[in-house]
DNA sequence: GCAATATACTAGGACATCCAAGGGTTTGGA
DNA sequence: TCCAAACCCTTGGATGTCCTAGTATATTGC
């Protein structure tokens, strides 16, 4: 957006916060704004990297999530149990993804509930091809050492589990 | 969304990755994959304390920037750099903000190009009574340890700092 | 002093996310 | 058997974020 700040507008918030005598959640306070933070570089870095593909990372995860799938496809309610996102974000993603060709949507054989959703020849090549710079553009690239990487997953993944992501 | 999973999708993700030969890569994925869920679980926390007092993330941060100017008044790209966010959210957040009688938009003094935000006697107020909140119900209870807090803001701030965030 | 460039804000558009509701399909208990 | 409750997906609405212009005001350079 701009050139770097002269200061660490994080930091400030921390010792205002500290200043207002809450320095008792000052140090989570700045923790869990810097994740906000954090996750909104990375996605910008990883949209930008998408962006040529004609995908967003929602789209590209509902491929990527397709093409790990041995029959290439899943359900609507599976892909959103395991995006964990909203189902309506996923109904978004698959409407875009079919317009584009990548995906289809075709009915379950034998719950009329259900609708599967599944890549096309073309969906499963771009998804091949979008994971292929990513991984070199974005995930090889991430500015984080080895153990910061190993804490952040530890740390994170704790988390999760007692948010009740899974169990 | 739902019940807890029986698995942890991101480690998943993580054996997929490994198994199709992208080992070298993995574990940077499932940490910024970790990163972004971790944010949507905590904004999601966030959102829910806020939505009481009317107010949403964004337009919370906004006012909790203008309680710690000393005037309780910032220029709109003053306050755009120090959120992070571009000068359209900015304004999207003034227009409502606006609209609900937290703040008010005045001239600048001397350049007439900029525009002031002010907090109004109820924006003041309503930021400190969601403060407290927000700190007793999210930054007071947020689930990470003493020590992984600190982690935290030595990784993403070092993180922060190589993305050109501040110098 | 005036034209060219830079800066500040806003309008309009594209996407994503969630919530609330509605219509169709299954399942289960009376 | 049959109807109510549960489940699945979609539509419509509210927000937020960014990008691309477009307008207005300042600054700079000649």
């Amino acid at each position: 957006m701009g050139a770097p700040l002269p200061r660490d507008p994080i930091a400030d918030a921390r010792l205002n916060w500290e200043r207002h005598g809450w320095s008792d959640v000052a140090a989570p306070m700045a923790a869990i704004t810097a994740i906000m933070r954090t996750q909104q570089i990375l996605l910008g870095r990883i949209e930008a990297v998408l962006k040529p593909f004609g995908l967003t990372f929602a789209r590209y995860e509902l491929l990527a999530l397709l093409s790990f799938a041995r029959s290439g496809a899943l359900p609507m309610n599976k892909a959103s149990a395991l995006l964990q996102v909203h189902p309506t974000s996923v109904t978004n993603a698959v409407d875009r993804l079919q317009s584009a060709g990548l995906v289809i949507r075709s009915p379950h054989p034998t719950d009329g509930r259900t609708t599967l959703i599944e890549l096309t020849t073309d969906g499963r090549a771009l998804a091949k091809r979008a994971t292929a710079v990513l991984n070199s553009e974005v995930f090889g690239q991430s500015g984080f050492g080895d153990q910061d990487v190993d804490q952040l997953i530890r740390i994170l993944g704790t988390f999760r589990r007692n948010a009740g992501d899974f169990s």
